[in-house]
DNA sequence: AAGGCGGGGTT
DNA sequence: AACCCAGCCTT
């Protein structure tokens, strides 16, 4: 079979339009591919690029990805979200050396096999690092197919997301495979975009149904709306005699999963109530001022509470904990307002000023 | 089939 | 403030 005239005309516009300067688009291997990648799933380009620069840095290959703690694999992760994917990563990498001689396999389905790539990861590694002939359909290429065929309904309906797959199949190449993937993901990116299209400039203009019809931004379909439920709960800030915090790990499932935290309570319980009958007498307490942080499925109302220890307590509970020296941080993964919350503390730590001059 | 899982950029 | 982003995994 010859390619398809929408696969010929994508092709000919990457040649002249296609971005060709991104960081993994330099040195292209497998473990660049499947680095960024992982990382561009749910993630702008733009919020990635220095994420990836940092991950070449200090992993420069996936042999060095799978020794390292996988603490320091959140570390570098911290602020990028949907944690698991950095477990998975972790996960991967060591799969990868112990399963397949650290190089990662050139198949869909034995990609697929191992932990965080899926069907549009799996073919976007295929495609761009081995040549396979290998489809892809994450959000840009949705965005394309469904405006180009009309296809009505939202992606995340599976009737809606394998009509896209079959035109996914259809139109990749034989021939340049890799750079037709790249191509339909630079189409999606910087001209058949969520808002003000530009389809004077489409190379696939002429086909495009939903242009024809004059409606591009109706596809696709939105995703329904839900009311996001809002839970509250107090961050328990608890410095002892020597000025850390304490920190413990989250449960690997959840939110913000294997990360550290600080304990957390109800709103409506006593604080300070609380904190003398599980890790003795408090000699200082400011309530910080609350403030929203939005998930993709719930709103979090936190307010932090700073609680000064008299002494330093016994190891507290099941899970593991640290004291989090704010002039001297560890490498864990933190939650983004966790993070910001620890910043805050350092700047009235004197040790922490010190440090910084 | 539906929902959990983040944080930030854009509008 | 709503929406969405180079999706995957579990239930």
């Amino acid at each position: 079979m010859s390619d398809t005239p929408f696969a010929r005309a994508v092709l000919r516009w990457f040649d002249r339009h296609g971005r060709k300067h991104l960081p993994w688009q330099q040195n292209i291997n497998a473990y660049r591919v499947w680095l960024s990648e992982i990382m561009l799933q749910q993630t702008q380009v733009t919020t990635v690029i220095p994420y990836f620069e940092r991950f070449m840095e200090r992993f420069p290959t996936v042999e060095a990805l799978a020794e390292a703690p996988v603490d320091e694999v959140l570390h570098l992760w911290t602020g990028l979200g949907y944690y698991a994917r950095a477990r998975n990563l972790h996960r991967c990498a060591q799969q990868v050396v112990s399963e397949h001689g650290g190089a990662f396999p050139r198949s869909v389905e034995a990609l697929s096999d191992l932990p965080g790539i899926g069907r549009s990861t799996a073919g976007a590694i295929a495609s761009i690092a081995y040549g396979e002939h290998a489809a892809i359909l994450d959000g840009n290429v949705k965005r394309v197919l469904a405006r180009h065929y009309a296809v009505p309904g939202w992606p995340g309906q599976t009737a809606v997301q394998n009509a896209l797959w079959e035109y996914a199949e259809v139109n990749t190449p034989k021939r340049r495979v890799g750079d037709y993937t790249q191509a339909m993901m630079d189409l999606g990116a910087t001209l058949c975009t969520r808002t003000r299209p530009q389809c004077d400039q489409c190379p696939v203009n002429d086909s495009c149904i939903a242009r024809a019809q004059g409606n591009p931004t109706d596809y696709p379909g939105k995703k329904p709306k839900k009311d996001k439920p809002v839970k509250a709960v107090q961050f328990l800030m608890l410095r002892n005699p020597a000025g850390d915090i304490l920190l413990q790990q989250r449960p690997p499932q959840g939110i913000w999963g294997g990360l550290w935290g600080f304990p957390e309570l109800a709103r409506e319980e006593d604080a300070q109530v609380h904190v003398q009958d599980h890790y003795g007498e408090v000699v200082d307490r400011e309530i910080w001022d609350s403030y929203r942080h939005t998930f993709s499925h719930y709103h979090l109302d936190i307010t932090p509470v700073l609680l000064q220890l008299a002494r330093e307590p016994d190891r507290v509970g099941e899970r593991a904990q640290t004291w989090y020296r704010l002039d001297r941080p560890e490498a864990l993964g933190l939650a983004a307002p966790v993070k910001k919350l620890l910043q805050q503390l350092a700047e009235l730590d004197p040790r922490a000023l010190t440090a910084a001059e």
